[in-house]
Order: structure tokens, then sequence, then C-alpha cells
RNA sequence: GGCCCGUUAGCUCAACUGGUAGAGCAACAGACUCUUAAUCUGUGGGUUGAAGGUUCGAGUCCUUCACGGGUCACCA
């Protein structure tokens, strides 16, 4: 019998993946040790080429057999080994890079018994580069007749099966170079975030807006309502905050003048995680002097729009089981309105607050008690918010829970503010700022009993961005849109994970028994 | 954090009320010069996520833990 100490210790699962070999990571060790007993080399320093697969696919694809024999379309094209169909003295298998496939022919005749048999030691995975003529099969495939091929990197372990590619979830996460190796498809969800983020640039570049970068790490966290991430810095032995949102820095550049502003970059919120929240997540702020939360809505509307029809090419966007039509002017509802006419409760009802809180606290049992504002936020995120599918405009929340929007022109309990609901998911948060240096003072002085009370979230008194409007804030029109999840709404995702290269995820920890 | 579900070969998945852990792809050996989820013949591959428990017997039942997914709560 064997006995449980003979079995390799498990230091944790890194170690194991990293130290684990099956028998397909041996088979290529050996092919590994014959092709240096050739002399290749498998990893080597640079390589020439002439197209990549992609080219060779959209500039040749349309030409015919008869073109080819004329032309005689010579390639060197790099590529990983995506499949392999050997049929003794000759092969054939596909090249891929991250948009398409080609395949690629080769012969012992063509290329002599010599590297034919070193071809025989290529596996799936493998990258290499190809020679040849272009030519097409008899059922029309493009392909490479191959003359010579290259080693550029040998691969070491089997790729995930060619038909299913890989489904597991948390490894198409952890190793998501994996999943962009084996689903084409999710390659395309990167391109079109990259696309987005740069047409987003130009739209606000051709309104003469100029693109900043603030500090990431904040003395005090402002300019959200979240919990922060802490961090310390040892040469000044201050505690740091990474930021929560780039607002205030935003608006004292106003302060100074810069009139149109944007920022596109991380913000983090020491948050639970959700198939809409990750702790670090991309936010689009942009800050406009002599406008208001009015012309923000009308710049959203355009903006969005113009992002759908330029990388979409249309203004009806699928997303899920829903159709969202981009088609302006989009639907503009006041906060109480839509609270009414989806919690069922009668207009009248909101004018009790007493009512209200006991409303919204029987939704969240587990909860300390609640304000007036904060219930209505609560009472919004559970019956307003699933149910806005098109883009939506929601106005005049209340003023309690937006403490650097201006107060409404019409109404001194609700701020001037709206938030964009679109997917049933808040995409874009945008105010009129607070500009008036004692009434901010003053709401941040609320907010700082909030945070007596026990709120972690409440904004902390920041002193230094009080005096900067005291220098003079024009009015100002300030928005926040989160990119991940207007890429989720475009590239049709349900998960933000789906849209994040790198999703934070628990790392694998030891394993049990792995204590000494 | 609460609740529900999942974790079986490198990958994708089976395994009835507890009774010998299987298949396809991948791998290995062989045949094959227009194949394309190539085909044909043969072979190897598993501490069933981890640790305990119940049982004559556990992939299956129970407990704890790890990781993930969904959902609820907070935040964008």
């Amino acid at each position: 019998m064997v006995e449980k100490k003979d079995f390799p210790k498990k230091e944790n699962h890194h170690e194991i993946e990293e130290t684990k070999k099956g028998d397909q990571e041996l088979a290529r060790e050996v092919k590994i040790k014959k092709l240096a007993q050739e002399g290749i080399e498998l990893f080597p320093h640079n390589v020439k080429v002439t197209h990549s697969v992609f080219d060779v696919v959209s500039d040749f694809a349309s030409l015919s057999s008869e073109d080819f024999e004329a032309k005689k379309v010579k390639v060197i094209t790099p590529g990983r080994i995506v499949s392999i169909r050997r049929m003794g003295r000759a092969t054939f298998f596909h090249i891929a890079d991250s948009r398409t496939r080609l395949q690629a022919y080769i012969r012992e005749n063509r290329v002599g018994k010599r590297n034919y048999a070193i071809f025989s030691l290529i596996d799936i995975g493998d990258i290499i580069s190809v020679e040849g003529l272009l030519f097409k099969t008899k059922t029309g495939e493009l392909t490479i007749f191959a003359d010579s091929f290259t080693f550029l990197a040998k691969c070491l372990h089997p790729l995930p099966e060619k038909w299913h590619g890989l489904q597991d979830v948390e490894l198409r996460y952890r190793k998501r170079y994996l999943d962009l190796i084996m689903s084409p498809k999710e390659t395309e969800v990167f391109r079109l975030r990259s696309a987005l983020i740069t047409s987003i640039r130009k739209f606000f570049d051709q309104r003469g807006y100029i693109e900043v970068e603030t500090p990431m790490m904040h003395a005090i966290p402002g300019g959200a309502i979240a919990r922060p991430f802490k961090t310390f810095h040892n040469a000044l032995g201050i505690e740091l905050y990474l930021r929560i949102a780039p607002e205030l820095y935003l608006k004292e550049l106003i302060v100074g003048g810069l009139g149109k502003v944007y920022e596109i970059n991380r913000s983090f919120r020491n948050e639970g995680l959700s198939s809409e929240h990750n702790p670090e997540f991309t936010m689009l702020e942009f800050y406009e002097a002599y406008s208001d939360y009015k012309d923000m809505m009308d710049l959203t509307e355009e903006l969005i729009n113009y992002l759908s029809l330029s990388l979409l090419k249309t203004e009806e966007i699928t997303f899920g089981e829903h159709n969202i039509s981009l088609k302006r002017p989009w639907k503009r509802i006041k906060f109480k309105e839509a609270l009414a006419r989806y919690s069922g409760l009668a207009p009248s009802r909101f004018d009790d607050k007493a009512g209200i809180i006991e409303f919204a606290a029987a939704l969240v049992p587990d909860k300390t008690p609640l304000s007036y504002g904060k219930a209505m936020d609560v009472i919004f995120d559970k019956y307003v918010k699933p149910n806005l599918i098109q883009p939506t405009f929601v106005t005049n929340p209340p003023k309690e829970v937006s403490p650097l929007a201006k107060e409404s022109r019409d109404n001194p309990d609700e701020a001037e503010r709206f938030e964009l609901i679109m997917g049933g998911m808040e995409i874009a948060n945008a105010f009129s700022e607070l500009a008036d240096p004692a009434e901010q003072r003053k709401r941040f002085e609320q907010q700082a009993e909030e945070r007596k009370k026990g709120d972690e979230e409440s904004h902390m008194i920041d002193t230094d961005y009080i005096q900067a409007l005291e220098y003079g804030l024009p009015p100002t029109g300030g928005e926040g849109i989160g990119i991940d999840r207007l890429v989720m709404v475009f590239a049709n995702r349900k998960s933000i994970r789906e849209v994040i290269l790198f999703p934070l995820l628990r790392p694998k920890q030891k394993a049990e028994g792995s204590e000494e």
C-alpha cells in the first residue's frame, strides 16, 4: 500500500501547474530534444516576414487559381499552428493570427526529406513562419505551398480542444492568452474596445477638449461616493488612496482655465465584484466650462450615437434579449417620476419621507438606517434601473446623494444631475457642477456627518478642493461614463469580465496540507 | 458577505436510486501526396478540486475548506 507521504508535497496551485507534466508535455520535450540535436533554433531572435495571415487572406482570397499560376505570389507568413492533417508524405495545416486562419501545404518532395522529418516534430500550438507560393486547392481554399518553414516559438503545452475551444470560464479569465488563441471572437471584443476609446478621443479632440492625466494616488479620495483602496508612501510617510474618481482634479483644471478637459483612465473602488463591477474600472470623465447638465445630455447623446454609427454602423444595438435604439432624442424622465412609474407607488407617497424610508428599508433589511435620499436611491436601483433598457436620462435625483452637484433651479431638494441608464445599467452620471465654495463646504460637512454615523462611503472634507472653488469655478457641466459598461452594451456582453482582459480574480490559494 | 449551482484525462463532456471511472478531440505507434472537425488500425493517459466522515463499498451521501458561475446587498 502506498503511503500518503510518498506523493509529492503540494506547495500551491501555481507550483503544481508549473511542475506537473502530463504525457503530452513529455512528448513535446522529446521532440524539443530531437530538434536540438538537429540544430534547430526554437526561439530565434528575429524573423523575416512579408505578410500576416490577415494580410494574405484579405489581399489574395479573391484571386483565382489562374491568377496565382500567372503571378506566382510568394509570401513569408508567421502564425500559430492550430490544426494539422498529416497524410504520409504531405501535410495540410492551418496557421492563425488573432483574426483569421490560413491553410498551408507541405510536401516531402518539395522541402526535402530532412525538412519534412523536422516538420513531423511540429505540434499544434507552435509558432512558425511559412515561406512559399500561394495557390488554391481543388476545393478553393487559399493555401501556402511551403518551400520552407522556420520555428518562431515552441509551445510546450497542448492547446484546448479545437472544436469546442476553451469553455471553462475561470480558465478563460486566468489565462486570457489561451482564450485569445482559441477564440478569435473574443479578440473582436477587445478590438472593439480599443476602437471605441480611439473614437472617444477623436470626438473630444475635435471639439477642442484636451486630454489630461490627473493623479491616481490621492491624499483624500473624492469625486464619488465609494470606499477606497488604501496604500502607503514610504518616503513621505503618508497614507494615500487609489482614486475613486478623477473628478475634483479635473474641476481644478477648469478653475485653472483649461475650459474643456477629459481623462480616460482607471479608477478604483473597494467594493464587491459582480457582473457589472470590477474593482478597477475605466472611466471617461469630461468637463466643459460655460455649460450645464442639459448640455451634457446633448453631448452624451451625440457621443454615443456617433460611436455606434462609426464603429457598429448602426443605431440599433442588440443587447442580450433586447434591442436598444440609439436614435436621438433619448428619453428624459425625472427621478421622482421614474420612481413612481416603476415602483407602483403613488407620486404623493413620496412626500411621506418616513413612509418611503420604511418602504426602502424593507427592501434591504440588513442596512443601517437610511436617509430619505438614500431610501429613494434604493427604490430606484431595485425597481427603476432594471427596467430602463432604452437609453434614458434620469434627471434631478435627491440633492443629499449628490454632494458635488448644483441644486436644481426648480426644487431645492433635487440636484441638477442626471444618470444615463441603458440596458438596465448605469452608464453615465453628470451634473451641473457645484461652484459655490460655501455651499460645497456645507455639503462636505453633511457627508462627514454620515461618515461619523458609520457610512464609510461618504465624502471626506477636501479643503484643497474648496479652496480651488474659492478662486472661481465657472458654470460647468461634467460627466463620467463607465467605459467597461459601454463596451458591454456595444459588444453585447452581459458580464464586465468579458470586456476586461484581466478581470480581478481571487488568487488560487495554498492547497490544504501544504503548511509546514 | 448571504443563498443557489458547479469543479471527473491536456480540452469538451458522460457515468441511473451508492456497486469494475468512459467517449470525442488532443497525445503516442503505424498506413496514407488536395486534406479541412481528414480517414483507417492499434496504444497509453485519472490521488474524480482538497481534507475529513458515513458505508462491506463513495465521482455519487454528509461536514469543512478552496476556486468559479448565478443571484441579493454596496458602488460606475
